[in-house]
DNA sequence: GACAAATTGGACCAGATGGTTACTTTTGTC
DNA sequence: GACAAAAGTAACCATCTGGTCCAATTTGTC
């Protein structure tokens, strides 16, 4: 969320014997916070490092010591987000429920985790308005994100055997219905209100789309 | 498109009797050609006035002549883009079919308007990312847009008196989900190609995905 | 032919921007 | 206490950026 105080070090502009602790991670991870509440908010041109910098606690000067420059804390902000969403949807335990059951959980899970986490989504967009050239550049990023196909995959099987899935259904495609579904809502939320007026945000706007988008997705897959 | 040279006027770096002839459209025209490619592939941060200049069949000096400032030159590449999709659904002729034919030729024509329109598609996700400024500042968009709900509020007013559509259908829900299954193709197709390794361009993709959404709009709309 | 609009050319500018340098001090650990 | 890593301070820099100004010429129209 929003940039929180480190817990130990840096008390802007104070020196002096006791003025500050070492705490690399907690300078790092204030640098990150403030970065990307800017990046969000800004995009990656549109960021200011200096701008960062002021927000920070600590200085321009680290920011540069820990992440060399500019595309290098973007890449960093990217990859920390995209840290946040991996391995969730295994915490599901979508193999407990029956086919049907999973997959409309699994729906509501995406949404939700959508509709909660903006600021990944609007990564997500600055990120394709460039091309996606650093999600490319990432190792860490690449590896992970085929799990969330894995696990749809896996669904679609079962599903098919039980006989509640039709058999002709490709999961990259319900994959992708599913996320732009949960994606769009909020990655257009601001154009959407200037069009039609509505607030997506509204938690009643937001609970009956919610139930439209898994109804939709039941209805595509059942037989 | 791509800016394309004006018909007249205009032979850069040239002085003296017939070196050039008045041509305000065409001038303003090209200007907006080539500010709209910049945009869209740099946002509006990222976008270089210098540049669009240099681009430009004219000079930064036109620029400022006809736009004012950078802002007043997006706004312009932003309302020519709605512009060009304004009364298009007009154009379909709806009325002439059975409801359920009428949907999916609107849903089969949305997804095939993004998908043919990448330029658009990316000046929205600019545009969202600015949280819809310029649209909620621009007078010429406003009212255009309230067209394509009305389009839609008709035909499903018409397939629920068919019988053909369920009755508790929300206009607004259905549009989104239009809207959510041929924008997401587009305006991710940079991470969906990084994270999947699937091109939504490639033709055979996009009609098997074309085939898809419709099937999913109709299966959602079916009584 | 007068006059406004269109167009050209290019120098110029102040402030912003990403990034660097140089140097010091403090901390933590062995 | 030695030493490297962590942190701080603050000035500095080259370049870019959006935007302006000046000064002139050409066109089209009445």
């Amino acid at each position: 969320m929003s940039a929180q105080r480190p817990t130990s070090a840096i008390r802007k502009g104070r020196t002096g014997v006791g003025a500050w602790t070492q705490n690399p991670e907690g300078v790092r991870r204030n640098i990150l916070d403030v970065a990307k509440a800017e990046f969000v908010e800004h995009g990656l041109s549109g960021a200011r490092i200096n701008e960062i910098a002021a927000r920070t606690a600590t200085s321009k000067r680290m920011i540069y010591y820990y992440f060399t420059d500019k595309e290098g804390l973007y890449l960093a902000v990217l990859e920390d987000a995209y840290a946040g969403i991996r391995g969730l949807e295994r915490s599901l335990d979508l193999a407990a429920l029956p086919a049907l059951d999973a997959l409309a959980t699994l729906t509501g899970f995406t949404f939700d985790y959508h509709a909660d986490h903006p600021d990944f989504v609007r990564l997500v967009m600055v990120e394709n308005i460039h091309h996606a050239r650093h999600l490319k550049l990432s190792a860490k990023i690449g590896m992970l994100n085929s799990s969330a196909m894995n696990v749809m995959r896996n669904l679609c099987v079962r599903g098919m055997a039980e006989g509640v899935f039709r058999t002709d259904i490709d999961p990259v495609d319900i994959h992708l219905t599913i996320s732009a579904l949960s994606f769009y809502n909020v990655s257009n939320r601001a154009s959407i209100l200037q069009v039609f007026g509505h607030d997506m945000a509204v938690e009643a706007h937001r609970t009956k789309r919610r139930a439209s988008v898994i109804e939709t997705v039941l209805r595509f897959m059942k037989v």
